[in-house]
DNA sequence: TTAAACCCTAAACTACGGTTTATAGCAAGC
DNA sequence: GCTTGCTATAAACCGTAGTTTAGGGTTTAA
C-alpha cells in the first residue's frame, strides 16, 4: 500500500514551513491535495512531484498568481500542452536574463573582492577617495567623505 | 568645467524611476549626493560610480539596510576595507548559492519544456496523469483532474 | 509673463509573499 | 480525564521595496 503524508511531512521535506503550505493551498496552488474526513490535508507521493515544479518555478521568480494558473493548466490534462509550454518557455526567457544580470553584477563584486584585497588596497582607494574629493570641490559641491 | 547632472538625467541613464532614486535617497543610500540652494540634488560624475555599485548590489539581492551599511562605510575612508571586503565576500556566496539555485531550477525547466516539444508529449503526459490518477485511486483520494 | 517641465518633501498607499493570531476539533500518551 | 500536539479556518498583521498623491517651489522657453 502507497503510504499518505501529512502537511507537516511535506513541509519537512521541502524545507518550507507549514504556513507557507497553507497559504499556497489558499491561493489555489495545490488543488491535487485531498482532504480527510476532519478536513485534514493528505498528500500522496505524485503530489511531491507537482510541489517540485511549484518550488522551481518559485525560486526563479515566478509570480504566485502566475504559478496558479501553470498549476490549473497542468489539472487540465493533454489539452493545455501548448500553453503550458508556451508558458515555460516565456519564464525561461526570464530566467536566463536574471542569470546574466546576476553574472555580470557578480562580476563586479569579484572586481571589488580583488581590489579590497590587493595589498595596494589603500593606495587605490585613497586616489579614488582624492578623485572623487577634488570633482566635488571644483563643482563647489560638499564632500562626501566624513 | 565638469558637469553636473540632475536626478532625471540620472534616472534615465540608470533606467531607475525618479520616485526610487528618491527612496533610496531616503534610506540612506546618497549620502554623496548634494543639494543646491533650490532643494534640488545634483549629481557629480563619480555619484555614478556609487550608484553603479548600489544598483549591483541590489540586482543580487541584497537589502536596502545592508547597502546602507556598505555605502556608509565607503564614506568612511580606507580605514573601512577589511569591513566592507568581509561585507562583499559574504554577499559573494549568497550570489553564489542563488546562482546554482537558478541553474538547477532552469534545468529542470528545460527538461518540462524538452517533454512538452517532443513528438510523444501527449503520451508521455497522458501516462503522467495516468499515474497520478491510479495513485490516487489506490490511496481513496479524489482525482485532482478536471 | 506665463505655461510647461522640472524639482522638493511628507505621508499615504500598493503589491507581494507570506506569518501570526485566535478560535476550535480530534487523537495519543500518561 | 488531562495535557500535548497535531490539524483546521479566517482574519489580522508584517517587512520589503517601492509608488502615488498632495501641495508646493524653480527653471526654461516662447
Amino acid at each position: 500500500m502507497e503510504k499518505t503524508y501529512s502537511i507537516k511531512e511535506v513541509a519537512d521535506y521541502f524545507k518550507l514551513p507549514i504556513s507557507t503550505i497553507r497559504y499556497y493551498d489558499k491561493k489555489g496552488l495545490l488543488p491535487f491535495v485531498s482532504k480527510n474526513e476532519a478536513g485534514y490535508r493528505v498528500f500522496s507521493e505524485s503530489d511531491f512531484g507537482f510541489i517540485k515544479t511549484i518550488c522551481c518555478l518559485k525560486n526563479t521568480g515566478m509570480p504566485i498568481k502566475d504559478i496558479q494558473t501553470y498549476i490549473e493548466l497542468c489539472m487540465q490534462g493533454t489539452r493545455t500542452i501548448d500553453q503550458r509550454k508556451e508558458m515555460l518557455q516565456q519564464h525561461k526567457q526570464n530566467v536566463v536574463q536574471k542569470q546574466q544580470l546576476l553574472a555580470e553584477s557578480l562580476q563586479e563584486i569579484n572586481t571589488k573582492i580583488e581590489r579590497y584585497d590587493s595589498k595596494d588596497s589603500q593606495t587605490i582607494i585613497s586616489a579614488q577617495i582624492k578623485f572623487v574629493k577634488d570633482e566635488k570641490r571644483d563643482l563647489h559641491l560638499k564632500d562626501p567623505f566624513i
